[in-house]
DNA sequence: AGCGTGAGCGCAACCGATTGCGCTCGTCCC
DNA sequence: GGGACGAGCGCAATCGGTTGCGCTCACGCT
């Protein structure tokens, strides 16, 4: 692949290199006339400017970088980055900022900043610790373009990006206790992710107001073998609980596994609920708070762009609503044990 | 975020650029003492080389383009290329050859090749046409890097990864002729798309070599809908196949989510064969033909990075094999419907 | 003292594209 | 016919790093 440069170009047609330089960029102080002569000939030999040197003047590499969270097992096999990711894809296509994969659990990205090998970041949240967030920040108010999703914290320099969960969240519990639930089962994320500490909160304190007594906590990993992992310790120490709330779809599919395996069935056991309404969700029937994933890819990816092109940008607010599906009904299912009372309730940290 | 060079290193140190640079890519012909004093102010400044810079002196960017086939859709929406993904970002990373995403059908991926913005190429097959792959034949000829994945075409410049599709197809057409099949149907990919062509032809002959009869033939676009549609239209016509054979898990699952629909269930009312062996696969008891779909992803990378690096490499050859789950039994259910012939063959153009 | 030697560093060209500035024409006008 | 003017183009610096080559010393040797 012998690249060409402007300059074989300016050789071939006896002119200096700016003014191949010029014609291509429509300089309007190059006549029509040797414009023609260099589209022509850039046309006919492939040309395209190097990308390198381009960076190298325009002091930017238009590129965005793309930093998923945890290993790319974690991310690839949870359906919910599947469609973020579909949605982040589909803008950077469009606006032209091709995106560096950094598929590292190590803050690769920041070299990458450094090095000015990418204009900006798009961190996905959802299981970022702490000093993670801190070191975004600490980016970000150094001047660096970086947008966070699915990531609820304090508003900062970052450009935050993440969908309200309590709607959604509060409809779920309200038409849990209509169905005449009285105790349920929270399992949520990891306790030392923020994101999952604030869904959680938002069960509570929805639970709590709709009279849902929450006779349990677990947190998993967000993996589907740690919602599988709960529903079994769940089933084995036959909790009373009627419903289960799950932090995201992909745990819940998990814990319907379980159930399967133990040729239980949900809602005639145990109803349960997840969250993110992932595609799946609907082919399995599995209730859950809908999120609007692709949007929330979206958004972030246009927020970004804006940011790097400077230009203002009113994002419009996302919302959850609770879909009611086949997974969720009313606790009349003989097949339930009672408990006597004294189930352990694991409340996080 | 003040970028900071090897000129502001060599002025804050009174020494020269070049001696800079040398320094901190520890060339002997600097002094240790100096080389202390660059290394000490260049962690102390956190400074890193710019990218550009460097891809324009070594005339390489360090960066690898990704493929996608199709839409950003298509792709995370498929188990399958989750697990090729995970795969290959866990070399990318090990080797240090960070990802350019190409989420576009567009050919955008040979002016990323032109523009010098990345070194070599991984394409992901399964759905390239005709004339993508001879595009990236001509690329390949023209001395760029190229890989391309699951995609069976003749041997040429390309690096083409594969794993053996005929034995574990030959097994799964064993087993289903010893439980007692005489008759299936095949659904597989795209008539236009030379993997797909190639995939059915493996299944053909095996099916003939097990005196397995043919009854259906039905393509589809490898999609979850087009396997629940395929399975709706033999539902619908009463084919008298007692197993069907998928191209893909993927399909396979859309077929199986179709019986349930139906209310009927796998294998009771026809055995279900997929391939590939993703994850889910497991979970569900789908009968499938395994494929090492992560190991495809990861040998691709490295042989891609080999070939960047000038380095041989010999690939360990990748084989399948027949999985049988649940999904797959003798065909001995009564609620089969037994049909008196004329069933159209719809052979692929 | 004079010379050779080599360690240690600086100069400058280069990678490929962009851009401010100035040069060279042809044309028009007085 | 000479000067002003502007269209059209070239020169050269620049972005940040890399590298061949040559320069400057201190030192050792005869």
């Amino acid at each position: 692949m012998r690249k060409v440069t402007l300059q074989d170009l300016a050789d071939t047609l006896g002119v200096a290199r700016s003014t191949v330089s010029r014609a291509l960029r429509a300089d309007p102080q190059i006549s029509v006339a040797t414009r023609g002569r260099v589209d022509r000939l850039a046309r006919a030999v492939g040309y395209h400017p190097n990308a390198a040197a381009r960076a190298l003047t325009h002091r930017e590499a238009g590129v965005v970088g793309l930093v998923l969270p945890r290993s790319a097992h974690f991310v690839f096999a949870n359906p919910y980055f599947a469609e973020l990711l579909e949605g982040i894809a589909s803008v950077a296509e469009s606006v032209g900022l091709p995106i560096l994969l950094s598929a590292s659990t190590t803050p690769d990205y920041e070299r990458w900043l450094r090095e000015a090998r990418v204009d900006g970041l798009l961190t996905l949240g959802s299981s970022l610790g702490e000093s993670d967030i801190q070191r975004l920040e600490a980016l970000a108010a150094g001047g660096a373009a970086v947008a966070l999703v699915g990531e609820p914290i304090r508003p900062t320099d970052l450009r935050v990006l993440v969908c309200d969960e309590r709607p959604g969240i509060d409809q779920a519990c309200e038409r849990l206790a209509n169905d005449g639930h009285e105790c349920v089962t929270l399992v949520t994320g990891p306790a030392h992710a923020p994101y999952a500490r604030s869904r959680s909160a938002v069960w509570r304190s929805a639970a709590e107001r709709h009279g849902l007594q929450i006779l349990r906590s677990i947190t998993g990993d967000d993996t589907f073998d740690a919602g599988r992992d709960a529903a079994r310790v769940l089933l084995g120490s036959r909790c009373a609980a009627t419903a289960w709330l799950f932090g995201n779809d992909h745990m819940a599919f998990g814990a319907l596994h379980a159930l399967d395996e133990a040729g239980l069935r949900s809602p005639d056991h145990v109803s349960v609920v997840g969250f993110d309404d992932v595609m799946a969700a609907a082919l399995v029937g599995l209730s859950t708070v809908h999120q609007p994933i692709r949007e929330l890819g979206t958004e972030a990816m246009r927020a970004l762009a804006a940011e790097l092109r400077q230009q203002p940008r009113s994002g419009t607010p996302l919302v959850t609503r609770f879909v009611p599906r086949r997974t969720s009904a009313s606790p009349l299912s003989a097949s339930r044990h009672s408990s006597e009372g004294g189930h352990i309730d694991i409340s996080e940290p």
